[in-house]
RNA sequence: GGGGAAGUCGCAUAGUGGCAAUUGCAACAGACUGUAAAUCUGUCCUCUUCGGAGUUCAGUGGUUCGAGUCCACUCUUCCCCA
C-alpha cells in the first residue's frame, strides 16, 4: 500500500491524496461506506459503484467470523469473491464490539471472550485470531485489536485500557509479520491510538502508534460519549504526532460536520454507520441541512430528492414520494435513504478534496457548515 | 312483527363498584457516530406556570360515600326467526 500527498493546505493541516492498494486507488479524503456483515445494508454492488461511487467500503471481523464463517469465506475467495466487490476493502477487528457488545463479553490480558449475539455461543478473540480472521477475510487494511473505551471512561481505567491495547497491538504485528496473505493481493495493518479524552494519554498513545511505522494509523475511542469539541482537541492533539506521510483514519465518525472539522485537522479517512441507518430511520443529510423525510411536510413535496446527486433515484424520485415510501414501510424508502445519503458522503469528501486542491478549503468549510447542521 | 347481542379517547381492544381509563395500530415529533438498529424514545380528551386543574366511556334519569362498570327508559348498530 502506498500513499501520496498531492496537495496540503495552507496551514500544512487539511491534505488531499491518494491511497494506492491492489485493489485500486483511493482519493483521500475518503468517507468509506459501512458493511459489517459483507453487504452495505439495503445498498447493492452497482449502486455502490455508479451511483455512489464508493472507492472502498468497510466489514467486520466479529459479524464475518460468527456468520457465514471462515470456511465460507475462504471457500468463496476472501469477502472480495464472496460479495463480488472488486475495489479496496477494509475490516474493523473487532474492538468496536469490545465497546458496542459490552454486555456480553469479557476481556483479558490474553483477549475478549465474546458470547454470540446470533447464538449464544463463546468466542475468544485474542489479537492473534483476529489477525488470523482478517487474513481469511482478506481485506486491503486490517485494523489492529483494540479495546474501543466509552468516553466518559476514568482516567485510571483510559490508561489502563490504552496500555492493553497498546501490548494487544503487540501480538497484532507479530503475527501479521509472521503470516502471509491467502488471495494474491498485499494486505495493510493499521494500528488504532486510544487515550479517551485524555491529552496526555492520547499523546503517548499517538507516539506509540507512529513508532510502529505502519502504512496507515487510526484514532479509534472518539464520538462514544465525549463532547464533540473534546473530539477535535483529541484529534489535533493526535494528529500533531501521527506521521504525516502516512494516511490518518479516524474510526466511526462522523456527522458531515465532524468530517470537515477533521479533515481541517489533518484525517484522510472515515467511516459511520450514520448515513446507511439514519437513512434507514428516515433522516436524509443534505448540502442544506437534514431532512426527516417522516414529518408530514415532505407529504405533498413533489421535488426531486436532489436534483444535483450523483445517484440516479435522486434525481428522479421526489420527496413526497420517498416520504411515502417510508411512511408504507416499503423496502424501496431504505434503499434511496441509503443510496441518497451515502452519494452525500462520498459528494462531501470529493468536494472538500477538490476546495483542498483548489487551496481554498477553510473557507469553503465555513461555508457550508453552518447550512450542513440545519433542519429543513 | 318476535328473539338475541352490543355501543369505551381516529380505528381496534381491555376494563364486572375506587379510573383520565389497558394494549395494539394510526397520527405527531425526537434520537441514532469503527451497525445486536428497516431500530429506539416521547406525545397522543382539554388547559397548564409541568406541580397540577377541568371535563369524559351512546343519551337521560336513578342506586351508591363513590358508576365506564349496577338499575330504568331512550337512541343507534349487528345477528337470528317470521
Amino acid at each position: 500500500m502506498k500513499f501520496e500527498i498531492i496537495k496540503e493546505d495552507s496551514r500544512g493541516y487539511a491534505r488531499a491524496g491518494v491511497v494506492s492498494t491492489d485493489h485500486g486507488d483511493i482519493p483521500t479524503p475518503i468517507f468509506m461506506p459501512v458493511g459489517t456483515a459483507g453487504t452495505v445494508k439495503a445498498v447493492h454492488r452497482r449502486e455502490l459503484y455508479q451511483d455512489i461511487d464508493a472507492k472502498i467500503i468497510l466489514g467486520n471481523t466479529y459479524h464475518l467470523f460468527l456468520r457465514p464463517g471462515l470456511y465460507i469465506l475462504q471457500a468463496a475467495g476472501g469477502l472480495h469473491g464472496f460479495a463480488g466487490w472488486e475495489r479496496p476493502l477494509l475490516t474493523d477487528s473487532g474492538g468496536f464490539q469490545v465497546f458496542s457488545l459490552a454486555e456480553n463479553r469479557k476481556i483479558k490480558e490474553e483477549g475478549c471472550t465474546f458470547q454470540s449475539h446470533i447464538d449464544g455461543s463463546r468466542h475468544v478473540f485474542t489479537p492473534e485470531r483476529v489477525m488470523d480472521i482478517q487474513r481469511v477475510i482478506g481485506a486491503d487494511i486490517m485494523m489492529a485489536f483494540d479495546e474501543c473505551a466509552p468516553g466518559e471512561s476514568d482516567y485510571r481505567y483510559a490508561k489502563k485500557s490504552m496500555e492493553l491495547t497498546h501490548r494487544w497491538l503487540d501480538r497484532c504485528m507479530k503475527r501479521f509479520g509472521e503470516t502471509q496473505p491467502l488471495y494474491g493481493h498485499s494486505q495493510s495493518l493499521f494500528p488504532i491510538v486510544q487515550g479517551c479524552k485524555y491529552a496526555d494519554l492520547r499523546r503517548r498513545s499517538a507516539e506509540y502508534i507512529a513508532s510502529k511505522n505502519a502504512d496507515g494509523n487510526a484514532i479509534g475511542g472518539l464520538a462514544v460519549g465525549e463532547p464533540t469539541e473534546t473530539m477535535y482537541e483529541m484529534i489535533e492533539v493526535v494528529n500533531a504526532i501521527l506521521p504525516k506521510d502516512k494516511p490518518r483514519y479516524l474510526m466511526g465518525v462522523g456527522t458531515p460536520a465532524n468530517i470537515l472539522e477533521a479533515i481541517e485537522r489533518g484525517v484522510d479517512m472515515f467511516d459511520c454507520v450514520m448515513p446507511t441507518r439514519n437513512g434507514r430511520n428516515g433522516l436524509l443529510f443534505t448540502a442544506h441541512g437534514t431532512i426527516n423525510i417522516k414529518n408530514k411536510k415532505w407529504e405533498t413535496c413533489f421535488d426531486p430528492i436532489d436534483p444535483e446527486s450523483s445517484a440516479e433515484c435522486d434525481r428522479t424520485y421526489s420527496l413526497a414520494y420517498l416520504h411515502h415510501l417510508i411512511r408504507a414501510e416499503e423496502i424501496l424508502g431504505l434503499q434511496i435513504c441509503s443510496i441518497h445519503n451515502l452519494a452525500f458522503y462520498l459528494w462531501l469528501v470529493r468536494t472538500a478534496r477538490q476546495h483542498i486542491i483548489a487551496g481554498d478549503y477553510t473557507a469553503w468549510k465555513s461555508s457550508i457548515l453552518p447550512e450542513l447542521s440545519r433542519r429543513i
